[in-house]
DNA sequence: GGGATAGTGACGCCATGATGCAAATATATC
DNA sequence: GATATATTTGCATCATGGCGTCACTATCCC
């Protein structure tokens, strides 16, 4: 809960890689990769919009990939903490886990402002200099 | 400016997927698909603990692989939108941009927030109930 | 101008991943 | 048990992307 951020003035890249932030844990490459493609995205969106748990083939409706494909796509994102899978039967029903996305981005949010340099002092070097 | 989000009941993905919301301009795979290597996450995080501009050369201290590979990576997060880029002489200057993603991550996060189904009559089919 | 420094661009190599098809599995229904 | 439905998995293919090497450009300093 201690705010370490407000740590101490700018230094080499290499250093300041080895300090400890909150953007280390929030700044998750495989969130990221999951969310990086448009096939993925725009299933998530489907879903998200759809405001109710949606089974494969409902969404696979969606667009114009193979059925086999899209399950492959939602249980990806399942397995990356977007979705929710819930089995009932034979089918699978998934659901945007949006509490804890939305709660993921807002601490993403925050951790990079406290990154943002004050403006004053920002730059001990001239590299901040006008031009 | 106006809320579109409180729209209707759950419907069928398909034409769920049709209605516009705050999420079909906010969940964009290019930007995830920027932030979805470990590399560049790596570099990017060096950055925003660094609280300074840094040039290309500074960055490329802070990981293994060559100098060419992270200069490539600086480029495209700048073209992501990411990083800021400022040439002055023969060096560049990267920083993160960070007051415009801390903002588009919280736009996300109200949008996501948005698209919470209600926890009453969150879903009208069968899909919801308790097993 | 000549040489050093900072970064970019053009290759080729290789791993990963997205896709479609088809077979396999799991579960309901008859 | 046989059959239909819902999803998963194996396999082959193909495109993308990350990486390193090297050549090239731009800029600074002598």
């Amino acid at each position: 809960m201690a705010s370490l951020s407000q740590s101490r003035q700018p230094s080499s890249p290499r250093q300041a890689a080895r300090r400890k932030a909150a953007v280390d844990g929030l700044l998750d490459p495989e969130l990221f990769k999951a969310l990086g493609d448009p096939t993925r995205v725009l299933l998530l969106r489907c879903l998200l919009k759809c405001k109710r748990a949606c089974s494969v083939s409902e969404v696979a409706e969606c667009c114009d990939v193979d059925f086999s494909v899209v399950a492959r796509h939602l249980s990806l994102l399942a397995r990356s903490g977007v979705l929710e899978a819930r089995k009932v039967g034979r089918t699978v029903w998934y659901t945007p886990r949006c509490e804890d996305l939305a709660s993921t981005f807002r601490s993403l949010a925050d951790a990079i402002d406290d990154c943002s340099p004050t403006p004053i002092d920002c730059c001990g070097s001239d590299c901040c200099k006008e031009e």
